[in-house]
DNA sequence: CTCCGAATTGCATACGAATGCAATACTGCC
DNA sequence: GGCAGTATTGCATTCGTATGCAATTCGGAG
């Protein structure tokens, strides 16, 4: 078999229309089924015809469209991804690892970014406009979106949320045992008031933090507590971190911020204004074991959230769902990995 | 008019398969063209009708279906967004800015997220497939695949890259004068040694960065230059300056790192690894201005890239184009905004 | 050479909405 | 009330691909 000996390849006329299968058929010479049929994974095709097909197909630049084919499928093989601007360090890592997740088994990724978490009054609407086979949210929607979602048999992942009434698949890291380890922690070593730096209020992870630092501060016993909020945002983390010394009327022995960027802010701001020693003169943690937590000026103690494996769980979890919508709902929660940094005072043990 | 009766709102009997204009019509008696109407801007239909429509329309939980209105307007009101892993901390700004940007104007992302900036295989002819009306890319594509996709007559814009040969819209930062900036304020402080920390060589704007500092360097009769290369991350960073200290016997005056990421490397490999005082001993800058760089640990001298008008150009420069395909190209660049911070000794002017 | 089963191929139709054109309903005006 | 002009509406077709079914071809065994 020699090969083409037209040179010229994949430059069709200029100025023409789009190829369509048909024009294939009819330069090959054969029916607009086969051209389909060549261009399909388990379909039969002789080797002959899926030359004559090949050589007319890149003689006219013709590729498939994905459209067309998803109007006859009933499958778009799209999937959205639903993030929220706010909790800024952190979903990036998240929304390149899920893409890549996606793209390695065929599905395109809608993106849908929110300026804030609550943002989400069009965005249910756009994707059941578009058929996404699937659904993959960092942002919470209402119970009634989520029913909507669910009439239109779209299956839905949350990501590190979970639905209060609603029966919804999700993955998530435990933040509550997360933040008993770092209070467990702190408290062991001999802090006895705290702040606490919680996020914006709509963010179902910075209350599930807060809530679960403060019931864990209680049950040990711990009274001293002052609490004030932010926006997951350094400069927000240094405003909280003065607000918190006026409220207390002096430094507490330790801060827990709702997240690393928060809990940076805290140490810059301590060390800055006040003067203060980190981990010397005050203990302070975050949550997530975004990039800069390693940044050996901060060196953070922190939860870092297992992101590889969690994208990856929620990738294929998502995945599962398209091709068998039966399978029942089903949560996952994953533990963080406590990082021992250089900015708490921590037993040794 | 009274409002209906019936609290049944958009609960569509379950099991049913997905409502098609043609059910709505049924319902609502009248033609399928009359429900396509009704959910057009610009189309005529009667009050009532639109209310008869409407009403039957969320009676059965109907919605239009997007992909079958792309197939016959050839049109998928979709734009594909390429963006590249290794450009870590800057990205993921300018990838929600531009998705909001695009849905304001009502117009989906597609997302494809390289693992490294080489990685353009597939990602043409998926974009391609899936008939996007737009591309806008952070990543490089080759002179073939660029053609491939102005065949396609596909509109592009390239952002902070530009097309050897080739001739395609783009917005960019002025790496270059940028470069200019920070050499020419370093020199004139009194640095003459300098440490260049170069990115990954498959990154346009790191080789940009790189032999603009170069350039100005030499122009300016500097010649003790220590070059390493590393890949726009942290650790890296760290790395690279136990390299160059290395290479050159002993740490430079100044170290000019391709980004603010290596940057903040650089000096926490300076102070904690040779005990150096930045600025006092030496001198270190980047080029970004991402967040980390305004952390009061590093307050990094560095050039900002004006995101919020580079998004917003590059958005309404690819839209414009798709309603008008005959524009010509057109490159926009925008200045760096200059940051004195303190991780740089400057002469005071 | 004949016949049988498997592998290919073509035909015709479906997917769900948009739209040019013709038919019809309405509007205001004389 | 009649008429011209405009606003609505319906009909029929189109977009580009996939696929069930029937027709055809192919290969090899007897």
């Amino acid at each position: 078999m020699k090969k083409q000996e037209k040179p010229v390849e994949a430059s069709p006329q200029p100025g023409k229309k789009r190829a369509t299968s048909y024009d294939v058929a009819a330069l090959a010479g054969v029916s607009q089924s086969a051209v389909s049929r060549v261009f399909q994974d388990g379909a039969s095709a002789s080797k002959a015809m899926r030359e004559r097909v090949m050589a007319a197909a890149d003689q006219l630049g013709y590729r498939p469209n994905a459209i067309a084919r998803g109007l006859i499928t009933q499958r778009s093989n799209m999937v959205a991804v639903v993030i929220s601007k706010l909790t800024n360090l952190y979903y990036p890592e998240v929304l390149v690892q899920l893409t890549q997740r996606f793209s390695e088994q065929g599905v395109r990724v809608l993106l849908f970014a929110l300026e804030r978490e609550s943002d989400t009054e069009t965005v249910v609407e756009q994707m059941l406009q578009y058929r996404v086979d699937g659904i993959l949210t960092a942002a919470m929607f209402s119970p009634e979106q989520l029913e909507t979602i669910d009439n239109a048999l779209i299956p839905v992942v949350l990501y590190n949320r979970t639905a209060p009434g609603q029966q919804a698949s999700s993955v998530r890291c435990d933040q509550e045992e997360g933040e008993r380890w770092l209070v467990d922690e702190l408290v062991n070593a001999g802090h006895r008031s705290f702040g606490v730096v919680e996020g914006p209020v709509d963010s179902v992870v910075s209350v599930e933090r807060k809530t679960g630092a403060l019931n864990e501060l209680r049950r040990l016993g711990i009274t001293d507590i002052t609490t004030v909020s932010g926006d997951f945002g350094y400069e927000t983390g240094r405003e909280c971190f003065a607000e918190l010394v006026e409220k207390h009327g002096s430094p507490p022995d330790a801060v827990i911020a709702a997240n690393d960027v928060m809990a940076i802010g805290c140490i810059d701001e301590a060390r800055e204004a006040l003067g203060l020693s980190v981990p010397d003169d005050i203990s302070i943690v975050g949550f997530d074991g975004v990039g800069p937590a390693r940044y050996s000026a901060y060196a953070l103690t922190t939860v870092r959230q297992p992101v590889q494996r969690m994208t990856q769980s929620a990738a294929s979890m998502l995945l599962e769902r398209i091709e068998n919508p039966e399978l029942s709902p089903e949560k996952r929660a994953f533990s963080g990995i406590p990082i021992r940094g250089r900015s708490a005072r921590l037993a040794d043990d």
